[in-house]
Formats: structure tokens, sequence, C-alpha cells
DNA sequence: CCTTGAACCTGGGCGC
DNA sequence: TGCGCCCAGGTTCAAG
């Protein structure tokens, strides 16, 4: 599911749940999910205090009173859920789960906040997801956070950046804009958005929206512009629940009812006065939504 | 360096 | 009802 405005509608979802509560005990009901989880992972966070939940780009992160920190990402599939109340019977009955999605429950975080014991549920299907731990100082140097790009929120993503970043590249702008190197958190939707809203279509080389002397083009405002809104206001959505994704309290997001182009093959285009279809294309295995009347 | 394609894994939807 | 195929929000690694 998740994107960065899906990964900060989980952390907002969590954040009261968790922040303060302390981790009587984490069960792993598998040994890995995309891979193997942390060596001594419950022993090193049984008992710890939970001090806040924070995000960076696709990445969740549980900050905890000893100086660690839990990496969490959700890969496609990768959804969180509170329940009320300790553990209810047969534990470990892996093999007989009571629902079908339940055999999907990998990670359980039993909590005790202010008196009470509930539990947070990380459920993924296809184990594209993943945990990692290590220490808060430290965060800095984790690999995956070592080359990523500024988050496309508030005003740290600008212009001038993205013109440096662009320069000369002869690559389509869907796969430069999906590069994490480039900005943090766009994924599919959201990119096929913000192209439309910015008339820009996805197979445009990205160089074309640099001048000559390295300066970007009107077209590179509008997109710069276009990133930032989609962002914001999916994230005021409440992120967008497409097939199995839920938000943490089973509720719905309900950006995708925003949708101008994402999985809308075949509907009327709704720029205004634009009488172009949106069509599908695939690229780098992916699919792009755009309307070939006014995307350019 | 740059770009594409396959791989990882499960499940839903569709055509036959 | 079942089978085979295609598709899905992400990331990474090999190959051209």
């Amino acid at each position: 599911m998740p994107e960065l405005p899906e990964v900060e509608t989980v952390r907002r979802g969590l954040a009261p749940v968790m922040e303060g509560a302390r981790i009587t005990r984490l069960e792993l009901r598998r040994g890995d999910l995309r891979f193997p989880f942390p060596v001594d992972f419950s022993v090193r966070v049984d008992g710890q205090t939970i001090v806040s939940l924070g995000r960076r780009a696709k990445y969740l992160l549980i900050d905890l009173a000893n100086g660690l920190t839990i990496i969490a990402h959700l890969g496609m599939s990768g959804s969180f859920r509170i329940e009320e109340g300790a553990a209810v019977d047969v534990p470990g009955d892996f093999h007989h789960p009571r629902s079908k999605d339940e055999k999907h429950d990998h990670v359980i975080f039993h909590l005790a906040a202010a008196g009470r014991a509930l539990r947070v549920i990380y459920n993924d299907p296809r184990r594209f997801g993943f945990m990692e731990l290590m220490a808060r100082n430290d965060l800095d140097t984790y690999a995956a956070f070592r080359e990523l790009g500024p988050e496309p929120t508030g005003n740290s993503l600008d212009a001038d950046y993205l013109s440096r970043r662009f320069e000369g590249k002869s690559q389509p702008l869907k796969g430069a804009l999906l590069d994490q190197k480039n900005i943090a958190g766009l994924g599919n939707i959201y990119v096929c958005e913000a192209l439309w809203r910015s008339h820009l279509k996805p197979q445009r080389a990205a160089g074309t929206l640099v001048t000559a002397d390295g300066k970007p083009k009107p077209e590179l405002l509008a997109l710069t512009t276009a990133i930032r809104d989609v962002i914001a206001d999916a994230i005021a959505a409440g992120g967008s629940s497409l097939r199995d994704h839920i938000r943490t309290d089973g509720s719905l997001g309900y950006f995708q009812h925003s949708f101008s182009v994402y999985d809308r093959e075949g509907t009327a285009c709704s720029t205004p006065d634009c009488a172009g279809t949106v069509a599908r294309i695939v690229q780098s295995g992916r699919s792009s939504f755009y309307c070939d009347r006014c995307q350019h």
C-alpha cells in the first residue's frame, strides 16, 4: 500500500496509543519478513517504553527509551491494526488461524498503556516489508537513509534542487520521480497524480525541464508545486485505501476518491475543457496513467 | 554512469 | 468449481 501519505497516516493512527506505552512483549510469529528480524530483536525491545513515533520517507520510526529505534517499512501490503485487551486464547496456533487474514499477522507488540493492555499488530501478506533496529544516534548511517532525497512535505523540496538532479538526464520523469534518491516518499500513485496536475507526461525526459544554463523551466516549478500539493492533500485525506489497505483503526483513507488518473484507464480526463481519455502504459514494468491530450 | 527487467511473495479478479 | 494468467501501493540487484 504505502507511499509517504499512507505511512504518515499510520504514524498518526498509532502515536496516541503507542507513545508512552510500554512493550510488555514483542511477539514474532515467524523468523523473517523480507529480511530476517534483527538479532535478539525481542530481547532488546521487551520492557522498553516507546518515547515517540516518527517517519522518514516511507519508513516508520519507533523510538525507545533505551536509545534504540525500530525502523519499519511496510513494503507493498503491510498494515498495522490496534486491538484492545491482552492476547485472546490459542496463542501460537499459527496453523489454525481464526481467520484467513490472521495467518499474515507476523509481529505483535503487546503493550501496557495507562494500566490497559492492548496489542498493535503488523500484518503483511506479501512480506515485502521489514523491520530493523539500530541506535537512534546512528540512524543517519542506515544504508537506505544515506542517499535519500528531501521530503516532499513543507518547503524542503524546491525546483532549484530538482533542476540539479534532472539536468542532462534522459530518464523519463516517471522513473526519476520514483527514485528515492531524488525525492523521498513518492510511489506509483502520487507520481502519476503529480504529473497529471502539472500537465507533464510520464515519458517526458527529466532533463528537458531544465534550461541550457541549468535553471528550472516553468514546467519544473509547476511539477514541484504539484508534488508538494498532492502529498499534502493526500495526508489531509488520511491517505489512499486500495484493496486490502486500511487505517490502524480499521477505517478507510479517502484520497482514492480524489484520483484523477491513477487506476482510471479509459475514463474521461478531468482537466477543465480537456476532451482526453486516461491511458495506461507500462514503464519499467510499472503502470503509468496519464492523459495524452493535456500532458506533454 | 544510465536504464531496464527480473526477483522477492501472496491474493484477487477475470476469462475459459 | 477450477485453472491459468495478469495485476498490485516497493526495493534491490544483475545485466545490457
